[in-house]
DNA sequence: CTCTTTTATTATCATTTGATAACAAAATAA
DNA sequence: TTATTTTGTTATCAAATGATAATAAAAGAG
């Protein structure tokens, strides 16, 4: 197997996925929300409870700067801040009641426009696309 | 199959992508370039030759914007306008060869993390990555 | 106990980006 | 031919983002 074809097999492949998401999500984000509090939400939806640390890290965001957004975020009444016991530098940062019904909704319209896609694939099909995405993330996408 | 367990994996898997993607260009991203500067270099030098029509939808950009960014990269000697002799409205944007040399840096750097991560992958995995990514991209991201 | 590191906040400034309007040339439709 | 649409440019303004510095509390190392 050709590595540099592979390569660009991986190369094309990621600008779809960037195509693909940011026509699905573009209409579905709360328009009160600019771009990067929009993906700071959605990495908080996936996997709270988080710290400003693990925002910062994650999209290589200064600690202040995530500081900043976050703040603008909790101020929106999108998410909740819950003191860490273990350490108590640290935070817990949550979806609020609010802020989990507002990605409920985009996250159901992003859905909507996913299964319109696989509307038409075969329950074979559909094993092969799970097993795809498992065995890409397995394989490189960790 | 269970459709919203399969949309929850798309999202996780979408989530990794661009993670992933953002560590292994971060580096390597000419620091000429604004991010939007790179996100339209790269999409050139993958689409070549592009309109500034094409820019402006692929990436949801006002023509006037997309205009500007087009501007900065000629003035940096990234790209180069052609003009198009059936429609002469219409532009014909490559890189340039300093733009290509350009990319051709990023790409490497970015192929070495790539590289470095299949490394131990057997034939047999790199040909179940390469169909994965062909399933994927003719069933979903297209 | 003292020094250093980690975690977070606030303020400030420059740059980047998005949005809008006014303009113009070429192509297409009526 | 004339009107409309497509393609692109330039200028301007506001908002978003990135970068830096000053500060502080808690935790960990010595």
């Amino acid at each position: 197997m050709d590595n540099r074809r592979l390569f660009y097999q991986f190369v094309a492949f990621t600008a779809d996925v960037h195509r693909v998401k940011h026509d699905w999500t573009k209409d579905a984000k709360p328009d009160q929300l600019t771009p990067v509090q929009y993906t700071i939400l959605e990495y908080i939806a996936v996997s709270q409870p988080v710290t400003l640390s693990d925002i910062s890290d994650c999209y290589h965001m200064t600690m202040s700067n995530a500081s900043r957004e976050i703040k603008k975020l909790a101020d929106k009444k999108l998410i909740e801040k819950k003191e860490n016991e273990q350490d108590r530098r640290k935070q817990h940062i949550c979806l609020s009641k609010k802020g989990q019904e507002t990605m409920d909704e985009t996250f159901s319209l992003v859905e909507a426009q996913f299964l319109h896609r696989i509307q038409h694939a075969t329950e074979a099909e559909k094993e092969e696309i799970s097993r795809a995405l498992d065995v890409l993330q397995a394989k490189i996408f960790y």
